[in-house]
DNA sequence: ACCCGGATGTAAACGGCGTTCACTAATTGA
DNA sequence: TCAATTAGTGAACGCCGTTTACATCCGGGT
């Protein structure tokens, strides 16, 4: 094989070099970006600031490492579920429930992925990387997934597959940052809902894929 | 009146404040939260930075105002739009769309408004004070939509009212910070799109409404 | 066995941040 | 006019990310 470590110098490196990421996982989870500093890190794992430099670039390329890491986990998960073939619109209603619920799994993680705003010159952001990030693949999978209901005419003939995958994911995104955000929703303080929250991300689920359907079905 | 200003100390203050929150728009909308400080602040209106404490409690409450101030912009807008009486489901459509064009004139402002993270504790995080916010009362203009929509008719039986506005809240969210965050949604790098960001609003607007019609209509 | 060069780790510093404190200068009401 | 309140300030505190100069260790070549 290839990637193997024979000395034990490499074998140093990449064990410190985990310890960082390991440290700097465990604050972000609990605290997000906010509570991580690099001499946070450095306290943890006992080593002086400056330590860090020698594995990581900065700040931000280390914090990208842990947002990659987790949509790869996003990846599979979503990518286990549109795997099992299962009647249609129902395999499509478990994928964006899915998505949402893994993303939910480490709030911070998947809230900072989406925060910065990209300036409106042409530039990219900060994640907007070509089709390499786990972020692209999985939202490859989701193409993939309306296109094949397009072929089945499970949905609507006429839906782009490309622009219908978008609108699709932005509504997903959308519930993951509005629970991730409030602590209480959809049981919100001003007018709680009879929903627990897995059963709203059904719900929201539902109206997404049924909005594509070419005979809408079941109820909830 | 009860509101009136009389003392030159009173509008001198006011006046003053008034410099504070106009140079933080600005530098703000520009830059976003990363790019405002307190100190950048004091620059701008000539003062030092401990003077902004005399009119503000801390940087967070300013940024508050801020934001407070510019979903006050976005109710006003969707105000208006709810209240022009129009064939319904086009009214519906456009009160989304709406929203999340008004949303994207101040890209960081609208995002900000949404960024923490609620602790998993019974805790309100930040925004979440009861019904007196902007916000709230942007939201409340949608549960009515919906309500009048479920009684007209023009939406399915059995979709719950304060369910549904908030699952039309959440993807018109998504849709908002999706735009923000990319610079080029919906026609991004690895798959263009052939419309325009204008037309991917009234695409998505079109697909939620949908979800909801007793009979759903038109095509885009 | 030695030594040398690169990698590893560190203390100290730089500039910037939000915020506070002790203090001066201005304004106001009596 | 005088006392008291208020507006404004400079300096400091304790954070932050990052850089620099320096020590130390370790492995490979002779």
């Amino acid at each position: 094989m290839a990637g193997e470590l024979h000395t034990p110098a490499e074998r140093r490196r990449i064990r410190v070099r985990g310890a960082i990421l390991e440290a700097a996982e465990r604050v972000f989870a609990l605290e997000g970006e906010a509570g991580l500093s690099i001499r946070r890190i450095a306290d943890e794992i006992d080593y002086s600031p400056a330590a860090i430099y020698k594995y990581f670039g900065s700040k931000d390329e280390l914090i990208d490492e842990l947002k990659e890491a987790f949509f790869g986990r996003i990846l599979e998960s979503v990518n286990k579920i549109a795997d099992r073939s299962e009647p249609f619109p129902a395999r499509a209603r478990k994928c964006v429930a899915g998505y949402v619920r893994t993303a939910l799994e480490k709030p911070h993680h998947y809230v900072a992925a989406f925060s910065g705003v990209a300036p409106p010159a042409p530039s990219m952001p900060e994640g907007c990387h070509a089709g390499d990030s786990n972020r692209a693949r999985a939202f490859a999978i989701l193409t993939e997934m309306v296109e094949e209901g397009l072929e089945t005419g499970d949905f609507r003939a006429g839906l782009g597959r490309d622009d219908t995958a978008k609108s699709i994911w932005a509504s997903m995104h959308g519930l993951a940052v509005m629970i991730a955000h409030f602590n209480d929703f959809p049981s919100m303080a001003t007018m709680p809902s009879n929903m627990s929250q897995d059963q709203f991300i059904e719900f929201h689920a539902d109206l997404i894929i049924r909005s594509l359907e070419a005979s809408p079905g079941r109820n909830v």
